[in-house]
RNA sequence: GCCCCCAUAGCCCAGCGGUAGAGGCAGGCGACUUAAACUCGCUCAAGCGUGGGUUCGAAUCCCUCUGGGGGCACCA
């Protein structure tokens, strides 16, 4: 690496000292977390934990250089901070690696954790490296397991059938995480529906909590991230009315936020691939052409199907409803446009206040009925109205606005027993079966005689069989179905042969409570420690990528919230504090191999070193913007580094120089820049602390070449608090100067500076006067100079008499010691 | 279609009611050098996307429009 290392003339070497200290701190170990004596207060630091797809990219740089500023300026505030991190170590591409190199998807996997740990280690990432963890290790996923059937025996993991997202080129399901536009994400293939029996978590139960704890969430999170995840739990608020059908003995109930519209139902849909819809074609004598329409509405992929500006299609049923209000007849039909799974699966259609059902009705010449006054009629203009307004032809409800009908409605829905207020989610419960191999094992044992049982407690782990290369090709089942030594086995419950569930956890699992495995990743007893949890839980930080805003944090509070309820957690929120950092880009758009815009994080560290890279990353702009290599200089930081470096070689005095005699102005700016620093740093202004330290760099270097020299004790304490502020981005430089300063390592504990406030007051503030808004004079005075002496002073300025021209003042604002504005009346 | 965020020197960005600029990149000039690189010093540069409003005072608060980015999209 001699090539890229040139030293420059005075020897600042970025290679070397990387290789200088990286043993040194191998074995001082600054931030292992666990020892039981500590006495510093605790914080949880939370980094997400990468996916082992290689080695780490300039995401992970940017990532883990902002996670590591909070973690290791907490250390220097005096916590004993946790900051860990493991690995999501399941997954599909170890299987498809594995496939194609004939192995157990083990072998990839560990050969990627090896060279990201080693990359993490050479980035200086302030991990603690006694609590690792990976996924994918049986000491691992047998909590998974255990997890499962606590969530089993409450009734919160259940079985179901349901059409899920299948590729049919990759022969499995995939998660709708996976499907992007109606394409499989990896093969780019059209995905389909296949209807399988799976594994579902009853999220929806916790949907009203989700919502509520929010509140708890404000402030420490996101707007935008709390924004997403309310939608994607949409709640929204109406009533159920119950339909009579004729010739059917139970009603139809459909879910509508519109209950006050109920009049102008003019016909009702139910969802055509919903069983509904299959028994009242029936009942109508239509299952013929109920058939050809779904076997229509299935061919249609879901790219199609999404488009928003589709022609809506359906069929009629040759059925009848009849309204609970005005005892009015309506045909029922069956459409895509009403989805299955939400809801009741069926709808009172009313056009004249609805586009979708006014787009229905307009094409199968539907009849559409306006009951909230308007001034243009749907029916004429094609666009439905949804405004408040006086309800018309709506019986007990006309005159009335939305509000007031609403609630009468829902009165009168009640009087009768044909209705209620309802409340609907959009969020839906979670599949987690997967047809898998790489995952963990569902520990359920299916029994001929005994059903769904779980596997006991002290036969777990359920470790996976040892399969590679083509035993894991997809075949439409999971792998794991086909090893039959693995899959027979004898029903825990009776004895007699039974099957193991053959399919494998969605990876979403394991990473919904891996931040508490952290506490006590040994553990071989239980998951983790309640106790240790009351000390160190909830996270107070975490850091990562937007792109898990509403998934993985959705299904990490949803856990959290049921091992509340289950008694071990006494909180109901996983991460107080959250950091999305930005994305990575090159030339504007994301970095691909295809495109040809992809740096390689090793290119740049070898170029430039590991600090340069750190810092450009958190000087490169707010953390939560996206960064575009293009725009950022990594030789720029690398010079600012050797410029901070040299400091440190030009302090002559010795340390523990008391730096009360050192050069006052010096000081005062050390001073204000590590005070102002902090509260950066609390802020997530990184960007702006680098500014101030290379402000900071640039005084002291003005006072050492120009002002009191390098022998003074102000210099010292500059130098001293430069090494520790850049501690938190660029630890090795920082190191480095700890030690030319004459300290021991590591500076990464010395501790934040103290800071005087005697030295945050300046000796004098310029104020500005001004004239109806318009500055007009300046002059320096006191900080603590009164109103009254500042407005008296001010009146007798020059400029200010000459441009007040004799004009008595109409008004005076006075704003110590920073302003004086002086407001001349009428014109 | 609905919702959210952003817009400050050539570029990346500070400032978030009171002097438009903290810092960097790029540019210009100079010092060091035989010369260059490196380093150091000095310097140039925007009136804060547009139009209105609130205020003694607006880059900062409110509304309009334009341009960019993002989320959700037949959820009844």
């Amino acid at each position: 690496m001699s090539e890229h290392a040139a030293e420059d003339r005075e020897g600042y070497d970025p290679h070397a000292i990387q290789e200088k200290w990286l043993p040194v701190w191998d074995s001082l170990a600054p931030f292992r977390s666990g020892d039981p004596a500590d006495a510093r207060p605790k914080k949880y630091v939370l980094d997400m934990f990468p996916y082992p797809s290689g080695d780490l990219h300039m995401g992970h740089a940017e990532a883990y250089a902002l996670g590591d500023v909070l973690a290791r300026y907490w250390v220097q505030r005096g916590f004993n901070v946790m900051h860990p991190i493991g690995w999501d170590a399941f997954g599909l591409p170890a299987e498809n690696a594995a496939i194609k190199r004939g192995e157990n998807p083990l072998t990839w996997t560990y050969e990627n954790i090896a060279q990201q740990k080693a990359s993490m280690r050479r980035y200086a990432c302030s991990f603690d490296w006694d609590r690792v963890l990976n996924t994918c290790d049986p000491e691992y996923y047998r909590w998974n397991q255990w997890l499962f059937l606590q969530l089993f025996e409450r009734g919160l993991a259940y079985r179901k059938d349901s059409a899920v997202n299948w590729c049919p080129s990759c022969q499995t399901v995939l998660a709708n995480e996976q499907v992007v536009a109606g394409c499989c994400e990896r093969c780019d293939g059209a995905v389909t529906k296949r209807k399988l029996n799976q594994w579902y978590l009853r999220i929806t139960d916790y949907a009203q909590r989700l919502l509520d704890d929010m509140s708890q969430l404000e402030g420490g999170w996101p707007e935008k991230v709390l924004l997403m995840q309310r939608n994607w739990i949409g709640r929204s608020e109406g009533a159920k009315v119950d339909f009579a059908v004729e010739g059917r003995a139970e009603p139809v109930t459909v879910f509508t936020t519109r209950p006050d519209t109920l009049f102008g139902a003019t016909f009702m849909i139910v969802a055509v691939d919903s069983p509904l819809a299959a028994e009242l074609a029936a009942l109508g004598g239509t299952s013929a052409e109920h058939s050809t329409y779904l076997e229509q509405v299935r061919a249609v992929t879901d790219i199609e199907r999404q488009a928003t500006d589709r022609e809506k299609t359906g069929v009629p049923l040759n059925v009848t409803a009849i309204n609970p209000v005005n005892g009015e007849r309506i045909p029922v039909w069956a459409s895509d446009y009403v989805l299955a799974d939400y809801g009741t699966g069926a709808i009172m259609a009313v056009p004249a206040h609805d586009q979708r059902d006014l787009d229905f009705a307009r094409k199968y010449n539907l009849p559409i009925r306006v009951v909230v006054a308007a001034d243009e009629d749907p029916a004429v203009t094609g666009v439905a109205t949804a405004d408040d307004g006086e309800h018309i032809n709506s019986g007990p409800l006309d005159g009335l606005g939305t509000e007031a009908a609403v609630a009468r409605i829902i009165e009168v829905l009640r009087e009768r027993g044909t209705g209620d207020a309802s409340i609907n989610f959009r969020l839906r419960d979670w599949l987690i079966s997967r047809q898998r191999y790489w995952g963990t094992p569902i520990p359920i044992v299916h029994c001929p005689s005994c059903g769904e049982v779980p596997v006991p407690q002290e036969q777990l782990p359920v470790t996976l069989p040892a399969l590679s290369g083509d035993d894991l090709r997809p075949k439409g089942v999971s792998p794991l179905a086909a090893a039959t030594d693995w899959v027979n086995t004898l029903c825990p419950k009776c004895g007699e042969p039974a099957t193991r569930d053959a399919d494998t956890m969605d990876t979403f699992f394991d990473s919904s409570w891996y931040f508490l495995r952290y506490l006590d990743p040994h553990n071989t007893q239980s998951a983790f420690d309640p106790a240790l949890a009351k000390q160190w839980l909830p996270v107070e930080q975490y850091v990562g990528g937007v792109t898990h805003a509403i998934l993985h944090l959705l299904y990490s509070r949803f856990f959290t919230k049921v091992l509340h309820d289950i008694g071990l957690l006494d909180f109901t929120e996983p991460f107080t504090r959250l950091l999305n950092q930005g994305m990575v880009l090159m030339d504007g758009s994301a970095m691909s191999k295809s495109r040809g815009n992809l740096v390689r994080l090793s290119d740049e560290l070898d170029e430039h070193g590991v600090d340069a890279i750190r810092l450009s990353m958190v000087f490169a702009g707010p953390p939560e913007d996206d960064i575009d290599w293009a725009d950022v200089s990594p030789a720029g930081s690398r010079k600012f580094l050797a410029r901070a470096w040299r400091l440190a070689g030009d302090v002559t005095s010795t340390p523990g120089t008391d730096p009360a005699t050192g050069d006052s102005a010096l000081r005062k700016v050390t001073h204000k820049i590590v005070h102002e620093s902090a509260q950066a740093v609390e802020g997530y202004r990184f960007n702006v602390v680098v500014a101030r330290v290379m402000e900071l760099v640039n005084a002291t270097r003005k006072a050492i070449d120009s002002g009191c020299g390098g022998t003074d004790p102000a210099v010292r304490e500059a130098a001293e608090a430069v090494a520790i502020l850049l501690s938190l981005v660029a630890p090795y430089t920082a190191e480095e100067m700890w030690q030319r300063l004459g300290h021991e390592p590591t500076v990464m504990l010395a501790g934040w500076p103290v800071v005087d406030p005697a030295l945050l007051v300046a000796d004098s503030v310029t104020c500005i006067v001004q004239v109806n808004g318009k500055i007009r004079d300046r002059f320096d005075v006191a900080p603590d100079i009164t109103d009254a002496d500042l407005q008296a002073q001010a009146m007798q300025r020059e400029a200010v008499v000459d441009s007040l021209a004799g004009a008595t003042p109409a008004k005076v604002i006075v704003r110590a010691p920073k302003l004086v504005n002086i407001v001349l009346g009428g014109a």
